[in-house]
RNA sequence: GUGAGUGUAGCUCAGCUGGUUAGAGCAUCUGACUGUGGCUCAGAGGGUCGAGGGUUCAAAUCCCUUCACUCACCCCA
């Protein structure tokens, strides 16, 4: 074999299309109900509108981004998330002239170079959602329980919604300075990746899953006990109002996000069924990045869902596609131009019409006719062309009607057995 | 970037401690008294056994190297 795709894509073929029509199409019709519009994004960037939003020592800026050089010696990146572009988007387009709560959803491909494993691609397919200029956490608790209802309709089971407050502006300095108190005695006894982190970002120390780390950082300043008032009462309202909509969930104060744009509430919803990726959705709310991309003040909150993640939990996703509505038997060269004329003719009426191309035996035409589902046939030979007059066939029935070849009349018998 | 596992037909795999032209099931195509399918039966096509090197009279099988894939760590959707 010359060519493959390359390391960590994918194609994705008929059969499973329509399993992702079918979470599209849900996402769709919810998204409407929720009033968001679609928005279509470039799927590259300039470098910088993804190291200023996601962060310079967030790991998908150091190692995952697919980054390289334009013909004009441009950086530019293929997006690895949403929200960066979007963010830019809406700047650029002075969005936030239009009556607030602004909403979009988008769907496509996101690029991260990572090593590929079960669930994970380094080109995978998101369905967002981002809304804007409205920062009270009611807009929290919709967003939430919109994800709620996308993924119950698409029939999920087994999920975990956890949600955490990382602070804003004012109260994060302090937790993090009040970490680094914590941390800077025993520096020596956590991994390597830790004594990295507690440099760069902290937070993510609490993250870290080596036991020793795990063991050493007990006993650490609790992230909740930091937040400020404001802070405060915002997860404490998004908690009661996820109460009222039924919304289970769970406060997981270790919950960090890979993103630095986090404000407030990020949240992550989990599968027990996804091996170690087990991440479905996530997301946050982000105050202040339309200011920091040029933009005026204004809160923002989004999620993102993984396609290669939902879909493998759809359970009896298989479906048997139908054939065709008519398929066309011909026998001979002039019966075979005749069926060529008549299958183009119906087409243009509405229908799913084939005809078999090559001039074989009637059995194996029957056999193909079966094989691909074929709803009717007809055959097509010699007497039927002299006496203008064919049977039509009904694949699952075996019923037979005669009928001349003429399209009203062929249209009418086969649309009244559709 | 680190660690482990696996590479034989389109797919799923068999091939024991090395021994003649490498197999099965499914799938594909064809045929079964010349124009009617799904079942059955018969047959056909399809593999440089991931690649390169080595050991041997002899390698899919043993050794080395390499590549690819998979899973896990890190991190994430």
């Amino acid at each position: 074999m010359k060519y493959k795709t390359l390391k960590g894509l994918q194609d994705i073929l008929p059969p499973e299309i329509a399993v992702w029509h079918h979470v599209e199409n849900i996402s769709r019709d919810i998204f409407k109900n929720y009033g968001y519009q679609e928005i279509r994004l470039p799927i590259m960037e300039a470098t910088d509108v993804f190291i200023r939003s996601i962060g310079e020592t967030s790991d998908i800026v150091e190692k995952e981004m697919y980054t390289f050089q334009d013909k004009g010696s441009r950086s530019v990146t293929l997006r690895p998330e949403g929200t960066a572009s979007f963010v830019r988007a809406y700047v650029e387009h002075h969005l936030y002239n239009n009556p607030a709560p602004q909403k979009f959803y988008y769907m496509g491909p996101m690029f991260r170079y990572e090593r590929p494993q079960a669930f994970r691609y380094r080109q995978f397919y998101q369905i967002g959602a981002e809304a804007m200029g409205i920062d009270d956490p009611k807009l929290d608790a919709e967003i939430i329980s919109m994800i709620s209802a996308i993924l119950k309709s698409i029939g999920l089971e087994g999920l975990n919604f956890e949600i955490t407050s990382i602070g804003c502006k004012k109260c994060r300095p302090d937790y993090r300075t009040a970490l680094k108190n914590f941390f800077s005695g025993k520096l020596d006894r956590f991994c390597s990746d830790c004594q990295r982190r507690y440099d760069a970002n902290p937070l993510r120390i609490l993250d870290c899953k080596v036991p020793s780390c795990i063991e050493s950082r007990k006993g650490s300043p609790p992230v909740l006990d930091y937040l400020c008032g404001e802070c405060k009462e915002h997860l404490d309202r998004l908690r009661s109002y996820l109460g009222l909509l039924k919304v289970q969930h769970t406060v997981n104060p270790n919950l960090v996000r890979g993103l630095d744009y986090y404000t407030k509430t990020a949240f992550e919803v989990s599968s027990e069924n996804l091996g170690s990726q087990s991440a479905v959705a996530a997301g946050g709310r982000y105050d202040s990045m339309v200011e920091e991309f040029g933009g005026p003040p204004t809160s923002g909150i989004g999620f993102a869902m993984g396609m290669e993640r939902i879909i493998p939990l759809i359970k009896n996703s298989a479906g048997g596609t139908d054939g065709p509505d008519l398929l066309f038997c011909p026998m001979g060269d002039k019966a075979s131009e005749k069926a060529f004329l008549l299958t183009e003719q119906l087409r243009a009426k509405g229908l799913w019409v084939e005809m078999n191309l090559e001039d074989t035996s009637l059995r194996s035409q029957m056999r193909k006719a079966n094989r691909i589902r074929a709803q009717h046939i007809i055959v097509i030979g010699e007497d039927e062309l002299k006496n203008n007059k064919v049977v039509l066939k009904n694949m699952t029935s075996k019923e037979e009607i005669a009928a001349a070849i003429e399209i009203k009349e062929l249209l009418k018998i086969i649309s009244d057995r559709k």
